[in-house]
DNA sequence: CTTGACGAGTGTACGCCGTACACCTATGGT
DNA sequence: ACCATAGGTGTACGGCGTACACTCGTCAAG
């Protein structure tokens, strides 16, 4: 054995990709507010400042892992049916982004869009144009898909935690809400405890837009927007 | 002029509402990530510490900031169109989250809703409610409502700063981005730079879900899943 | 074989952060 | 006249990101 392979052995020298890694494996599991520079030096077994030979700052950090889950979304199948298309591959993303939950605060708190994030953007589009849609629709199609109306995000009805009875007062101050959750509740199926079946809801929304879009399509919809 | 008025005068003393209004403003003018206990306790011309016993630590400073904004939401108009109950009400909170762009992930960020936040969609499923939707539809419907599809905001598409010539190798890269771009510069009308019309946009989707949802309740639709 | 450049990892230090804790001080009820 | 209390102060601690100067192992050129 030479020297050589006993200090590889001895110690993996750290690279980009290595630092990313742990730096995923790590939020997934502590979650974003706990991973710090000196946290995953540690977990690498190696000072703060080694990090900074192989990335920039923070930033660039996050930047490289919101590209490392990216990454892990499928590609586009190919296929005929575009609804199809569309719908298997945002069904893929939301997969990933339930196994990395930190990452969507974390690419929506980029200043730019990564390169990554562009590509998954862009085939996306491409997949709205391959069937059909004329540039005008899919532009704001594309939009469509990336909002939030209520600039909140569906997570808000998450009564997690132990919970309990529910609070009566509460059901006193909003009776909606109160009557929303009982309905969810002895909902019955797939969802045991009181929460609401998510992909459930996430696959409503997504079928009542790609119906939208669709009939906007055979319309020959464009955006006649009279100044 | 009594020595109380002369100190009152000198020193109209801190309560929650003075911290609250600072801190949104404090926010509103150099970003969320510049607001520090020291940097609001500095504007208040007090020492750090002092803020503490007007709230209990940050994440409650936080938390009073989101409702001061969320009570910034028009109160729900009455009327006999839902749909143009809701979407006044909707575009009220777009005005509120725009006057104060730190808002939403703020929001977002909080780990239960606030008071005012449950007040807000408590009323705003009322108004689904009082339109004739089901309980069962008008949950979904707030689903809906608040998802984001992608996972990524709207606001990726912002190519802002100076900008110059866009990128021409960026465009043989993502040519279906490039497309939209193009598709969004010589739409014409209210949108001068290269940006998009968020506006149109976000009017876009909105619309487009209120007929979904309008269509649905006329089919008395019900989500009728088979276990 | 020597040398010297270079890239990876180290150690120290600085300024910022949130906030615990003990202290002071003016106010107002008894 | 007293003192409890509420609001503001000062000091201090541990954690953060990271600038900067350093050491040390590797390897190509002389």
């Amino acid at each position: 054995m030479t020297p050589q392979e006993a200090t590889r052995t001895q110690r993996i020298p750290l690279n980009r990709d290595r630092v990313l890694r742990a730096a995923v494996a790590l939020a997934d599991a502590t979650g974003i507010d706990a991973l710090s520079m000196r946290r995953l030096a540690q977990e690498l077994g190696v000072v703060p400042m080694a990090l900074y030979k192989h990335v920039a700052n923070k930033e660039e950090l996050l930047d490289g892992m919101v590209d490392a889950v990216v990454g892990e979304i499928d590609p586009p199948a190919s296929g005929p049916d575009w609804q199809r298309v569309v719908r298997g591959r945002i069904l893929s993303a939301r997969r990933v982004l339930l196994r990395h939950p930190w990452a969507a605060r974390v690419i929506e708190s980029r200043t730019g869009p990564t390169p990554a994030v562009l590509a998954y953007l862009d085939s996306m589009a491409g997949s709205f144009r391959d069937g059909g849609l004329s540039a005008d629709l899919t532009h704001h199609v594309m939009h469509a898909m990336g909002s939030r109306l209520l600039g909140f995000s569906q997570e808000l009805f998450d009564t997690s935690g132990p919970s309990g009875p529910p609070d009566p007062g509460l059901a006193a101050r909003y009776p909606y809400i109160a009557e929303l959750a009982a309905t969810a509740a002895h909902d019955g199926g797939s969802t045991v405890g009181g929460g609401c079946d998510d992909q459930f809801e996430f696959e409503f929304t997504l079928d009542l837009l790609l119906d939208g879009f669709e009939n906007l399509r055979r319309q020959g919809w464009t955006s006649a927007r009279k100044a």
